[in-house]
DNA sequence: CAACCGCCCTGGGTGC
DNA sequence: TGCACCCAGGGCGGTT
């Protein structure tokens, strides 16, 4: 699943072999890549045909082609999206959805999406806290990759809810480009179980597995530059050569490399969630509802 | 408003 | 061999 390292991946491929060439004409192969583009298909053709490729960014899991007049071409790769450079003539992928062309008739960028999860769309760029973000994502947090992200106010920010810590890991709009993969990795290195109460952890706890999303993400995207290969600009929708060092996702029944027990494998929003179940033991209470508080008010029988 | 649930969608894998 | 079923899951709209 393409989380921030991936799609960081995918933007700096991008920037190396889109950034300044000129689109000529843009195919939709399947209208549901385009979903979010409400005026439809020939609408987003129409409107491409003809535009400069400026700077590529990301946020979180976002990624954006700047145009001119303030827009920008946005995409999100869902679960099994792919941006892919290729050369004029190669044979269609079994799952191509749209084509971009370039006038200088070079290669082509084509997006590719087997479960179609992903889409492009395109959108007003406007300033959110002093940065250009397409008007559809101004409610997505800045990720820890950002410059600008601040790991105090995400605490706060994170702290404040009160929910589960995967949860709130999960939830872009507090901070983004964590997934699944991610989100169990960097409480495995927090020795925090999933259902942990934000609002119980510690500031500490909470910068602590934020700091090792941080760092779990900048590795994987260590790992996945080096999957890197001209023509394409990413790989397969999975994490790289990462997989190699995750510690529990994925590898239910497997050792935990910290102490050797079984990974288990729990329901956890209708998918799942890997932990150990020694480092990160189950928390005593939960965020569930707010129930009677047992300093509360007691009802009579 | 915050929290949560259900749905969108396809194909690879598995069990019968 | 084939069919039914399960699973992967990010984001968003709707509901409580």
């Amino acid at each position: 699943m393409p989380e921030l390292p991936e799609v960081e991946v995918v933007r700096r491929g991008l920037a190396a072999h889109v950034s300044g060439r000129e689109l000529r004409s843009v195919e939709v192969l399947h209208p549901r890549a385009i979903r979010r583009h409400l005026p439809g298909s020939t609408d987003f053709s129409g409107r491409l045909a003809g535009r400069r490729v400026d700077a590529v960014s990301r946020r979180g899991k976002y990624l954006w082609v700047s145009l001119d007049e303030g827009e920008a071409l946005l995409a999100h790769l869902g679960m099994s999206g792919q941006l892919l450079v290729q050369a004029p003539g190669t044979p269609d992928e079994k799952h191509l959805r749209i084509r971009f062309s370039f006038a200088d008739d070079g290669p082509e960028l084509r997006f590719v999406d087997q479960r179609t999860f992903g889409g492009c769309m395109l959108d007003d760029l406007v300033e959110v806290d002093g940065t250009p973000v397409p008007a559809l994502i101004a409610h997505i947090a800045r990720d820890p990759m950002d410059p600008l992200f601040s790991l105090p106010s995400a605490v706060a920010t994170l702290r404040g809810r009160r929910t589960e810590v995967k949860r709130a890991l999960l939830d872009q709009s507090l901070v983004s480009g964590i997934g699944n993969i991610y989100a169990d990795e960097a409480l495995w290195r927090a020795k925090l179980h999933w259902a942990r109460p934000t609002d119980r952890l510690s500031a500490a706890r909470v910068a602590e597995v934020l700091s090792a999303a941080t760092e779990v993400m900048v590795e994987a995207l260590g790992a996945g530059g080096t999957s890197f290969d001209a023509l394409y600009v990413n790989v397969n929708g999975q994490s790289g050569y990462f997989d190699r060092s995750l510690a529990v996702y994925g590898q239910e029944g497997l050792p935990c490399p910290r102490c050797g027990r079984p990974v288990r494998r729990e329901p956890f929003m209708n998918r799942s969630s890997y932990s150990c179940p020694r480092c990160q033991p189950r928390p005593r209470v939960t965020s569930g509802p707010r129930t009677a508080v047992a300093s509360g008010p007691r009802k009579p029988a």
